[in-house]
DNA sequence: TTTTGAGTTGTTCGA
DNA sequence: GTCGAACAACTCAAA
């Protein structure tokens, strides 16, 4: 008997749900779609997701022995399949993209009335997002109380790794390199594969270094952004190279030293906020389109184009927000620090839309993840669920001076400020004139003045909330 | 149904 | 330099 397993985020042959119940019916014929025309929002992955995948699917197909590949509609490609390999059954892992949901039920429906067996699983979770819910049933809509809930389940012990016997008959369909998911003219992504090993031997390295070196100071480190004090796993958990139930496992152990613990504890309860975002897309599948409070749809939002490229290319003249910026394009990640500040910078500094960073962080970012990202954005502007305050505004030259106190991130990332002394590189603009020539800075020239000043942007912020809050009523 | 306590990540101001 | 209070009300979850 033949079982098509459908992978899509669940590039991985450990803990693989979907994989074990095929492998355990007899021979498996594994197929990858590139969809790109199944409508929706963020439905086609973004240009730093699709470097990722491409060496993604190179790792798989290797684990597998063979991975099909196929581009196109999945409610073309998966019946076409199936009929070839002569299956009677197909299993795949869900995944909660509103689009995704939608075109899967649908798929699923059309198959059933065709005789097709169809199995799905849980493989990117630990807790299904319509499990955790409030005494009245209702979905959570506060992180602290949703993880406590989540908590108190219990999490499935992760699945042993699988090599599963290959039907032979199964089509090979589309050359990898035809799909032309590496950047060309320019190849931008040029030495990200000395940065980022895409694939689950990196997936479990990665988990490894951390669970050995990273707990035991994480609880502070994760904020610096100039040391080594995060996972880096996000990438490998949106495609499914590692599963959270196999870190929730891994990290369960490393209680020997309670600092260890503590570290593994923060650091579970930042799985716990990927769970709580996903949880929410399920919920409310509007919320990377639509503010999540309706009141902020009454936010006066700037257009300012010019704004936001400089923001886009890190020439905001505000070297913790440019410096995000740049090691976002450089290499397809910014730490989480920055993300918020930066992010609280396009919103409240320049009011433009969080759409529109969200968008360019769906191109650029590695980790791009459309529950994450809608939520994160929703976060930081202030419109979504259990949301930063309004009158949060990050001080893009506080933060500097408290996460990365020593300048090392900024003189990484803006190499033309290097040269300036620690108390004046989180704001070469307060620098006197002499300084400044001295460290071979001349504002304006080599490294922009700031496109808007603090206060005057901190106080235009509020006063577009305030607008939010009279519309609230 | 009503009530009560609580709520990721900050900044600024004034003592 | 350090510290606490104000920011401003509102919504959520659970008793």
């Amino acid at each position: 008997m033949t079982t098509v397993v459908w992978f899509r985020q669940d590039l991985r042959i450990r803990d693989n749900p979907a994989l074990a119940a095929a492998h355990a019916r007899g021979k498996v014929a594994p197929i990858f779609i590139l969809d790109d025309v199944t409508p929706g929002p963020r439905r086609r992955w973004g240009g730093a997701s699709r470097w990722w995948l491409h060496h993604s699917l190179v790792s798989l197909r290797h684990d597998l022995g063979h991975l099909a590949l196929f581009k196109g509609a999945p409610s073309d490609v998966l019946p076409a399949f199936i009929e070839k390999v002569g299956a009677t059954a197909v299993f795949w892992n869900r995944c909660y993209e509103p689009y995704a949901i939608a075109r899967d039920q649908a798929l699923k429906a059309s198959l059933q009335a065709g005789g097709i067996e169809v199995q799905t699983f849980n493989g990117s979770l630990l807790h299904e997002p319509w499990e955790v819910a409030t005494a009245s049933g209702a979905p959570y809509k506060v992180y602290t109380p949703y993880w406590r809930a989540s908590l108190a389940k219990p999490v499935a012990a992760p699945l042993p790794a699988i090599k599963p016997q290959v039907d032979a008959s199964v089509p090979p369909g589309d050359r990898l390199d035809d799909w032309q998911l590496l950047p060309t003219r320019p190849n931008w992504a040029a030495g990200w594969q000395q940065r980022w090993q895409p694939g689950e031997a990196g997936a479990l390295e990665a988990l490894d270094a951390f669970a050995r070196d990273g707990l035991a100071d994480y609880s502070q480190q994760r904020d610096r952004p100039d040391l080594k004090g995060t996972s880096r796993l996000s990438p490998h958990l949106h495609w499914g190279e590692i599963s959270p139930r196999q870190i929730w496992a891994r990290l369960g152990l490393e209680t020997e030293s309670p600092s260890n613990r503590k570290g593994a504890e923060k650091f579970l309860s930042e799985l716990g906020w990927r769970e709580f975002c996903h949880h929410l897309l399920y919920h409310f599948p509007t919320l990377p389109e639509r503010n999540w409070r309706r009141a902020f749809d009454a936010f006066p939002w700037r257009q300012a184009d010019g704004d936001l490229k400089a923001w886009q290319q890190g020439m905001t003249g505000y070297p913790l927000v440019d410096a995000g910026m740049r090691e976002l394009w450089q290499t397809g990640w910014m730490h989480n620090r920055v993300r918020m500040v930066a992010a609280s910078f396009l919103v409240k500094h320049l009011r433009i839309d969080w759409r529109r960073g969200e968008a360019w962080f769906w191109d650029t970012l590695v980790d791009a993840d459309l529950a994450n990202n809608a939520a994160g954005w929703q976060w930081v502007a202030g419109s979504g669920a259990d949301a930063s305050p309004y009158f949060r505004i990050f001080n893009p030259v506080t933060q500097g001076k408290k996460f990365d106190p020593d300048g090392d991130y900024v003189r990484r990332w803006c190499p033309e400020l290097a040269r300036l002394p620690d108390e004046h590189i989180h704001a070469p603009f307060d620098a006197p004139p002499e300084t400044l020539a001295a460290a071979g800075v001349e504002l304006g020239r080599t490294y922009p003045r700031p496109i808007v000043d603090h206060a005057r942007a901190r106080k235009a912020a509020l006063d577009g909330y305030e607008k939010v809050r009279s519309a609230g009523d």
